[in-house]
DNA sequence: AGGCCGCGGGG
DNA sequence: GTGTACGCGGCCT
């Protein structure tokens, strides 16, 4: 028997003779790749008994029934808690792999008396074993093994060792530590169709690469040979994570299509598997970690197209290369194969690049929620605030509540001011700090601690929602106020260590990920509370912290009006009001000493315009930088031609305060855009495929453009930008419109970019200051 | 003209 | 497959 130390980089399962196994993937101190095999465990359900019944006569009815099912293992009596109180439960141990196996089983036992409820069955094993371990993926732990016999478990990888687990659960060793030295590699690969619209069962690959942080081992050539060399140099580099650009939807799919075109398996697991779609349409690679960058590129809402390029230059990498789209590669590809391979070098090297700022993150939030590194990425907010909520409930022994199909009733939000039209000087936002997570600690606002109108509770133990009149207990603290108080105190811990390193300190940087992982968390924890998919789902408790929230804003605006300060707009959290220091100091303490939260001066504008729409404004910063929120320059859906004049008329009116020059500005574009002195691709529309083409009930110009691009055979999906021009003719657009890239450049409608796009960008800002829309136009 | 659909970004 | 508030283009009646 030996003690081994190991990173753990991902788990899967497999049924050896009819005992699940769960397998631990992990790499050790010395840069050994392990495979750790733990059969100790089974995956288990929990019955819960009716308050009134026999709890040990329960269990012996279970034993009995169970023992006529095939999946059934054992059944004893256990302590849980259930909605926050102490509860002695079933739990019955199974052979049930499976969701639909373990259903069958929890549906046999439900129908005995004195059952009230099964839990937990709704639980994927993978998940149960991480929670009764108390195993955290992407962190250190220490394990006591036995060796298996490597006959008995045949591995693709050479060198990895096959251990068996023993004796009891893993250990953690420390939390603090980082990653050991893990190989990475970068890849992705390109096909060829004459068009640029590739299908996996006609077009074959013809250039793919892999970059090891060192050496880009690209190929090209004759697909059979290509496929063959990628597997060579694959199991060259043996690989413990994979990171790429799309490939969860794109290169993974094609790739497999293609291999099994040539009669080849692509064995890329560590056990010799093949890629298989997994949790959250994401690909697993068995003993490899997986990494889709698009995920993480996905989540900056800054970039609004997310090609490789615009994230790298969002990163501040300069990347070396420019995109090119689908149709762009074919002719490229054909014209100058060996620029084309440059190119493909290129964007490869960048990713690895971008790969490595994301990396840390990944790893923090895959540690933070308990997710395996691969699922972390693709699993959307709420499946991450889920795996956090999991693991912390299962500390204190609290069962997890089912998912319940309920209708969805909607409920009230944030309060908004309308602004005060026109342009302000010296104006400061004062911002509430975590507003809604602070809610929900102060009032510990929770499921389990909410009281349904029907029940009778004295006034003073329960808090109550200003207008709702959403109760909920002062003690004990729920599950919210339990997991937040957490998150916050992280939160805070982290900050206090990153103080005390140097910035350039490769700690630091470790810090920050773990900064950004838990503020995500923390931020996401209301959005879930209000989503019907989530277990700890209660809509009278997203409907409190909101109605909570509306009545703090408005009791901080009537505090600063007493106090003397002009406000000149708010929304949600956040209050702008001309810059007094001492005002807004008196402010800040009676908000703290009166309600015990946090408003703290966010920032201070030397000058800021709104418009008459809420949520749109542009303000001059300190910095001498412009911050423009809501308006068109920075969202996708407006064509960069009108972005860019409406940037130029905001810096010349907030900067340079001269508005005549913003109008020649405005009018000297429209001249050359009129003189066709404009790139097309400036004109280019791209708005966002949110359902299927089918699902759509109103004909708009995107769909319209998508279902050109489909009957070119091109595929889309939900999720897929489309970018489309106007097109001269009559009749509404969506009959006038080509999909990008496909544009026929000299039919493209001018003036409906002047009228439609240039003039109302630029003529939302200068309206407000008084100039018409038809000094605009020259 | 006004309702509705669709989208994107704000806090 | 986190929430609601909001504005706006465009279609439709």
């Amino acid at each position: 028997m030996e003690r081994l130390r190991f990173w753990l980089l991902d788990l899967n399962y497999e049924v050896r003779s009819e005992r699940p196994e769960m397998w631990l993937w992990g790499v050790t101190e010395d840069g050994q790749r392990v495979l750790l095999i733990d059969d100790r465990r089974w995956p288990r359900l929990y019955l819960l008994p009716r308050e009134d019944a026999d709890v040990e006569s329960l269990q012996a009815q279970v034993t009995a029934q169970g023992s006529r099912l095939k999946d059934f293992v054992a059944a004893r009596v256990v302590e849980r808690r259930w909605q926050g109180r102490p509860r002695r439960v079933v739990e019955v141990q199974t052979r049930a792999v499976d969701a639909a196996a373990m259903g069958r089983l929890a549906q046999a036992f439900r129908k005995i008396p004195g059952i009230e409820s099964a839990l937990e069955d709704d639980i994927r094993w993978s998940v149960q074993y991480l929670l009764d371990c108390q195993l955290t993926p992407s962190t250190w732990w220490t394990c006591r093994v036995e060796p298996l016999l490597a006959s008995d478990r045949p591995m693709a990888e050479t060198g990895l060792q096959v251990r068996r687990v023993v004796a009891e659960d893993p250990v953690l060793v420390d939390e603090t530590l980082p990653p050991p030295d893990l190989r990475f590699v970068t890849w992705g690969m390109l096909p060829w169709q004459a068009e640029g619209i590739m299908l996996p069962e006609r077009d074959p690959v013809v250039i793919i690469g892999l970059y090891d942080g060192q050496t880009c081992h690209v190929r090209t050539g004759e697909e059979r040979g290509l496929l063959e060399q990628f597997l060579e140099i694959w199991s060259r580099l043996q690989p413990d994570v994979v990171f790429g650009y799309g490939v969860n939807r794109w290169d993974w799919p094609y790739l497999l299509e293609r291999f099994h075109r040539h009669g080849l398996a692509l064995a890329v697991g560590r056990d010799g598997s093949e890629p298989h779609p997994s949790l959250y349409g994401h690909i697993s690679v068995t003993g490899r970690a997986n990494v889709d960058v698009l995920d993480f590129a996905l989540e900056i809402s800054e970039v609004k197209l997310e090609t490789l390029e615009r994230v790298a230059r969002y990163l501040g990498l300069a990347p070396d290369f420019e995109e090119w789209d689908d149709w762009t590669w074919a002719q490229r590809w054909k014209q100058d194969p060996a620029a084309a391979r440059q190119w493909f070098e290129r964007r490869l090297r960048t990713l690895g690049q971008v790969s490595q700022t994301f990396w840390h993150y990944a790893v923090e939030l895959s540690r933070l929620t308990g997710l395996p590194l691969d699922q972390v990425g693709p699993a959307a907010a709420g499946f991450r605030v889920e795996h956090f909520l999991l693991r912390e409930a299962h500390r204190s022994g609290e069962l997890a509540p089912k998912r319940r199909e309920q209708p969805y009733v909607p409920y009230v939000g944030g309060y908004v001011l309308e602004p005060r039209l026109g342009i302000h000087e010296d104006v400061a936002v004062l911002d509430f700090k975590s507003m809604y997570p602070t809610l929900m600690l102060l009032y510990n606002i929770s499921p389990d601690t909410y009281v349904p109108p029907s029940e009778k509770v004295s006034a003073d133990e329960t808090f109550q929602a200003p207008t709702t009149g959403h109760r909920f207990r002062k003690q004990p603290d729920g599950v919210y106020r339990t997991v937040l108080r957490r998150l916050l105190e992280a939160r805070q811990a982290v900050k206090e260590r990153r103080r005390a390193v140097q910035p350039d300190d490769p700690h630091a940087r470790l810090l920050a990920a773990q900064e950004k992982a838990i503020k995500v968390v923390t931020n996401a924890v209301y959005g879930y509370a209000g989503w019907l998919g989530a277990r700890w789902y209660a809509r009278p408790v997203a409907e409190a912290v909101a109605d909570w929230g509306r009545w703090t804003i408005q009791q901080a605006i009537e505090w600063a009006g007493e106090l003397g300060l002009t406000v000149i707009y708010g929304d949600t959290d956040s209050l702008f009001v001309l810059y007094e220091p001492d005002r807004m100091q008196a402010l800040i303490e009676r908000i703290r000493n009166r309600l015990h939260m946090d408003i703290e001066l966010e920032r201070v504008y030397r000058r800021i315009l709104f418009t008459e729409a809420k949520k749109r404004y542009a303000g001059l910063t300190e910095a001498g930088t412009l911050d423009i929120v809501g308006l068109e320059v920075v969202r996708g859906d407006w064509a960069p031609v009108a972005q860019e004049i409406q940037e130029a008329v905001l810096a010349a009116v907030l900067q340079d305060q001269d508005v005549d020059r913003a109008v020649q500005t405005v009018r000297s574009a429209v001249q050359d855009l009129r003189a066709g002195q404009m790139d097309w691709r400036k004109l280019v529309i791209w708005k966002t495929l949110t359902k299927r083409l089918d699902e759509y009930k109103a004909n708009t110009p995107h769909v319209a453009a998508a279902q050109m691009l489909l009957e070119r055979g091109h595929r889309l999906t939900v999720g897929n930008k489309v970018g489309y021009v106007v097109l001269r003719g009559t009749g509404p657009l969506y009959r006038r419109v080509a999909p990008y890239p496909f544009v026929p450049v000299d039919r493209i409608d001018i003036e409906y970019y002047v009228q439609n796009q240039v003039v109302p960008a630029a003529s939302r800002i200068l309206s407000v200051l008084g100039v018409p829309e038809s000094r605009l136009l020259p």
